[in-house]
DNA sequence: TAAAATTGTGGGTAGTAGTGGGTAATATTC
DNA sequence: GAATATTACCCACTACTACCCACAATTTTA
């Protein structure tokens, strides 16, 4: 059983290989609809992870991003930083997709990596970062957290 | 895989040999739709760089342009400093375009060339001058940037 | 419980991509 | 018109990548 088409939850430790290929989990790629025709596109995560949406999610951004106007500076560099880390990857035979040099780097990736479901797209972590990330994060406002948690859990 | 037609993600490190060739990578080739006939545009970019255009799209340029009447001089002027770099490109068979001394020289390029794709356009930039211009993007109002990318980002 | 199918991981290979250089055709100059 | 320079087209080499097969471990099915 899935959960809605392009919907991803769960948390897996899996493995990055010598040539960069890593395997998305079963469970998400039969999650991910036939429009996408088995691609995501990778892209730089805000926190040091990497992002990696179903194309069709992606086209959005790009459908957005291609409406800013280039006369404006701020503009080309969100443009700039946003696109400049993007590719899209097919998943091969096995299931697996092949994330470049550089994004691998920015998140710190090692052979260990979780996959980490976020509803609309997924991250990919190094395991320790991740952890970092979550220590620096018991430090976000409670309150705050309350009532955000309030408006969406039932 | 590639994306929509004439969508250019992802940052290549190419070199640009003595006539003046650079080779335009082969994702962005394939990208590009059969009506721009294997022709891209370049031109002087808005920051220290050479736009490159896939051809239909330089078209719509050129169609405002001419719109703009020449009665009025600061019309002429854009129109002038707009058409003036501005030079058509068809790849050859090893999928490079020719860019022009002057935009060579506009660029400050040298060997190592980085190119970046831009959503809807393609940028070929000197190393060196793309991270001074990183590093000045740095000072760009966050709150603005951050509202941007409430906008774009999902 | 046994058999079959699926999943995650590793590695080999043919074709393609990026780079450099040569030569013929064209244009330019004297 | 001859000599020179410039451009366009062609060929060749190397490295990499996309595709293929293999296998162990786990899960599903009978």
């Amino acid at each position: 059983m899935t959960l809605t088409n392009n919907t991803f939850t769960g948390e897996y430790a899996y493995s990055l290989d010598s040539k960069g290929r890593i395997n998305i989990p079963a469970k998400f790629r039969q999650s991910l609809s036939d429009d996408n025709e088995g691609t995501f596109v990778i892209a730089r995560g805000m926190d040091s992870c990497i992002w990696v949406y179903p194309l069709i999610q992606w086209k959005e951004i790009e459908s957005n991003l291609r409406n800013l106007s280039s006369l404006s500076k701020i503009n080309r560099t969100f443009v700039r930083n946003t696109a400049r880390y993007a590719s899209p990857s097919t998943y091969d035979k096995q299931g697996r997709i092949i994330l470049t040099p550089s994004l691998i780097d920015y998140a710190g990736l090692d052979k260990e990596v979780l996959i980490v479901g976020m509803v609309n797209k997924i991250e990919i972590w190094d395991p320790a970062t991740l952890a970092e990330t979550d220590q620096q994060n018991m430090e976000i406002d409670p309150a705050a957290y309350d009532e955000l948690a309030k408006q969406i859990i039932l």
